[in-house]
RNA sequence: UGGGGCGUGGUGCAGUGGUAGCACACCAGACUUUGGAUCUGUGGACCGAGGUUCGAAUCCUUGCGCCCCAGCCA
């Protein structure tokens, strides 16, 4: 797609001079590790290009893990979903597929070896005195009674954790690390809770289930993993999963952190998504303007352009915030390059060409995509009575306007030029019609004796086909919604446009859902999921470059 | 205020001792049967203060700012 090589970020910089220095044994293996409890989104793209990249470019390979430790989360639907989305955006694990779930009985093994190694003890503490002993950001914590216990009696302990003897949230496993280090982290972390919920893989099997920080690293290590690579929330972690991997005495990946890609106008939240959906404001996890992966590509998002975005904002370390714009460039770009043209009108407005035949049908030649001259052309047919936007007739223009009104010429798409003779108004003094002459000798050329400075689209009124068309825009106003006080408040009350009454030209009544189309001078456009061929609905996926909407915005701020 | 991370044009990234680059955005122009695409050009940045050096975005000192961490979530 885009031919700009960029530097390559620090990730790559690291594992490439590692090769080089013979590290690894020429190996790369990282790994993309959700937690099977929500969608992927535009961020996880980010990892997953990551994650993916990295690899695929040093030979090596990256594994599906699902970090499926907490059962009263998870649930397989959201496995499926999550395997759907990361193969449509293009990234594949092959046989390298695994769950957290599956190293359980291999945890519970480490676990017991630690506390043999009085490394780890079972706590009796409740979830508020835990965080009562835990301290604060500047007062050191305090042992927990139990933090002694003999082996022995924590072994029996822990036993019967698992057996099912205690109630859920009697008991923990934690680490026994230090109750006073600066590191939150490294405060005597839990290992295990009750929860006696039945899990997505394992059933009943378990009652006691591995934390994160218990589960990731050693996961990891299982698996080879050379590469860890996660966002810089992780970096404080760490040191907990060197503690881990050493207390144990397995082997080492090496993780490095990266900053997640924040993006302008969106929010991403879990918590935030779900109640999005739940409270009806989008009609669903794959609402076009949800930021999801499914969302994106209901709305017509190429995962080319997916990938091409995060390869642009490249890798970093710093706190950002990406303009959404980015992303949209993005999509145009590719759109640009393989969506064939069609016209379609949004609002329509009948002309009538008073000087073509009543019962002439003329077969136009149209170009289907001006980039790409293998897309060939098509035929769309012209009759007298036409569709046009209701946007191209003004009957006062202002300067600069170069579409239709009294008096004035504009070339028909792949068709005449014609000029507006008069406009009929209805009672309110709208434009509901208007009359028209055309030059018969403009076809395919343009006159001589003056230049025609505009273009507009039309479809054939006998030939159109009705559709619905969506016309999305940002879910946000704010740039930054998370930080307003009412995150909702927010919200663009103008997010979705539905255009029921527009009119697209023949050829579209083949639409399949999910096909990419520019309606020229309208914008990039996707045959909806529910689109059929006697209901054509339409999302815009993103407007066209409008140079004429942002000289129409500034000549309205100066007044 | 304990610990960790980060400060380069509006935004996102390069540059780690030798004239500060790229992309998007912005502005201007060319071209145009999409006011699309394409092409050309302009403007604009090293968080501050000291110091080292012939020379500092880069090294040192210090200050300031932003982000993350006190789930039996991941």
């Amino acid at each position: 797609m885009s031919n700009l090589d960029q530097a390559p970020d620090f990730i790559r910089t690291i594992v490439a001079e590692e090769l080089a220095n013979g590290k690894w044994q020429g190996r790369v293996i990282t790994r993309f590790p959700p937690e099977p409890n929500g969608y992927l989104h535009i961020g996880h793209a980010k990892a997953l290009a990551i994650d993916f990249g990295l690899p695929a470019e040093f030979g090596g390979r990256c594994h599906l893990r699902f970090d499926d430790t907490n059962p009263t989360k998870e649930e397989q639907e959201y496995v499926d979903q999550i395997m759907a989305d990361i193969r449509w955006l293009g990234f594949e694990w092959g046989a390298h597929l695994y769950y957290a779930s599956d190293y359980f009985e291999q945890l519970y093994q480490w676990a017991v070896q630690l506390i043999q190694a009085g490394k780890a003890y079972v706590d009796d503490l409740t979830a508020e005195e835990t965080r009562d002993y835990r301290g604060t950001l500047t007062e050191p914590g305090k042992p927990s009674p139990c933090r002694e216990r003999s082996v022995a009696e924590n072994l029996d302990l822990f036993a019967r954790m698992r057996a099912g003897e205690f109630p859920d949230g009697a008991k923990t496993l934690r680490a026994k690390i230090d109750m006073a280090s600066p590191n939150l982290n490294l405060r005597d972390p839990v290992m295990y809770r009750i929860r006696k919920a039945a899990h997505h893989r394992t059933g009943d099997a378990w009652c006691i289930y591995p934390m994160y920080d218990w589960a990731h690293g050693q996961s990891d290590s299982i698996e080879g993993i050379t590469h860890s690579l996660c966002s810089m929330e992780y970096e404080d972690h760490r040191p907990l999963y060197d503690w881990f991997l050493d207390a144990l005495g397995i082997y080492h990946p090496r993780q490095i952190e990266f900053a997640r890609g924040n993006l302008s106008h969106t929010v991403v939240s879990k918590r935030k998504l779900l109640q999005l959906v739940n409270e009806g404001i989008v009609a669903g996890w794959d609402d076009p303007r949800m930021p999801t992966l499914a969302g994106l590509r209901r709305r017509g998002y190429p995962p080319e352009a997916i990938r091409e975005f995060w390869k642009r904002v490249g890798v970093g370390k710093t706190p950002n915030l990406i303009q959404v714009g980015l992303l949209e460039h993005c999509v145009r770009e590719e759109l640009n390059q393989r969506a064939p043209r069609m016209l379609a009108v949004l609002r329509p407005l009948k002309i009538v060409i008073d000087n073509y035949p009543a019962d002439q049908v003329e077969q136009l030649v149209a170009v289907n995509n001006p980039e790409d001259p293998a897309a060939g052309t098509r035929q769309i047919p012209f009759t007298r009575e036409l569709w046009i936007e209701q946007t191209d007739l003004m009957e006062n223009p202002p300067k600069k306007y170069f579409r239709l009104a009294p008096g004035a010429e504009v070339r028909l798409r792949y068709a005449y030029l014609i000029k507006c003779v008069s406009v009929v108004k209805n009672e309110r003094g709208e434009i509901v019609e208007a009359h028209c002459t055309y030059d018969p000798t403009t076809l395919n050329s343009n006159p001589t004796d003056r230049k025609v400075k505009g273009t507009i689209h039309w479809v054939a009124v006998p030939f159109a086909r009705p559709a619905e068309i969506r016309l999305y825009d940002h879910l946000f106003l704010s740039p930054k919604p998370d930080e307003a006080e009412d995150w909702k408040a927010q919200i663009n009350p103008h997010s979705l446009e539905r255009l029921t009454n527009c009119y697209v030209e023949p050829a579209l009544a083949a639409a399949q859902p999910g096909a990419h189309v520019q309606f020229e001078r309208a914008g990039y456009f996707c045959a909806d999921t529910d689109s059929t061929p006697t209901q054509l609905i339409f999302n815009r996926t993103v407007s066209l470059r409008d140079t004429w909407g942002k000289i129409e915005k500034a000549e309205a701020a100066d007044k």
